[in-house]
DNA sequence: CAATCCACCGAATTGAATTCGACAGATCGT
DNA sequence: ACGATCTGTCGAATTCAATTCGGTGGATTG
């Protein structure tokens, strides 16, 4: 993980689908050598994987939330439990298991908020091990596509 | 927006680098055909682009948090402000705009515990307009990697 | 100092992306 | 109902990129 690593990942990181060619361009190294730089990262595990970013909108699931909730009693059991189930339900996005106030935070994207609030009754309400929840409805979301290493990186 | 646009962009959130004949081959169509249609999703805009997805660990980043945050006084100079210099720093993730208790959530990955105590303090106990936060530290973070429409496509 | 190793490179090969003319089914106007 | 047109699909041909691999040089080791 040197700094050439660093600016590949960066470079993958805002367009996985440029073209080695490019990409070795971009950085001054020859494609063959960027191949395989990739590569390594890829076998490594630095870079897990290529995904496409779609536009919810376009996807009728304009409406994103923030769901907060809260469960009881707390343990290994309910919380795998609670996390594969709202893991597997199509309206998530992603699921955060967090110390704190709550158990879990997590993102969804509904067509309306009156699917927004049919999923709080269906989905949570009804689950007994669910004793609390409440919604935080997002107005906007930017994400960072650059991640870079922060602190002192090794050198191999 | 037919299915088989909602195939190929399933198919491409999953790994957005397999090659264009393959998808096709997935999809029992013609490489030309289906470089046509992800070609169109492109411009048409439903898929934004395609990123790499990294391990935090391995850029030194293990330790992940969302920062509630609320700033006052409430008006768009002081919530644009703050949004833009939330997601300008390196250890922001992303920054959620939020209705309801707190007005915004930002996404953070940092070396240490004791990093995400400094950032606190140095990034947002410093700031004037943020009068008060807390923090939720991630023990884990399940993504969907899909996103499929919710309700009815249209045909067009 | 010689042997070894490793990352990098460039040429050659393999294979994919892209272009484009043709075709068929749907749509529209009359 | 019919012909004109439009649109999406296809396959062959071309262009270009991915991949392989033997060679080179700089760093490391004993």
């Amino acid at each position: 993980m040197d700094e050439l690593d660093s600016a590949i990942v960066e470079h993958l990181q805002r367009d996985a689908r440029q073209t080695n060619r490019e990409l070795a361009r971009k950085l001054g190294i020859a494609p063959s050598t960027c191949l395989e730089r990739v590569r390594a990262l890829r076998n490594r595990g630095v870079i897990t994987g290529y995904h496409a970013a779609v536009d919810l909108r376009a996807l009728n699931r304009p409406v994103q939330a923030l769901l907060s909730v809260r469960v009881r009693p707390l343990g290994r059991e309910v919380i795998e439990g609670f996390k594969r189930y709202a893991a597997g339900l199509p309206e998530v996005l992603s699921v955060f298991v967090v110390a704190g106030g709550e158990d879990f935070l997590v993102h969804v994207a509904v067509p309306d908020v009156d699917q927004l609030h049919s999923f709080l009754l269906d989905r949570f309400s009804e689950r007994p091990e669910v004793v609390d929840h409440h919604s935080s409805v997002i107005h906007q979301h930017l994400s960072n596509p650059v991640t870079s290493p922060l602190g002192p990186i090794g050198t191999g």
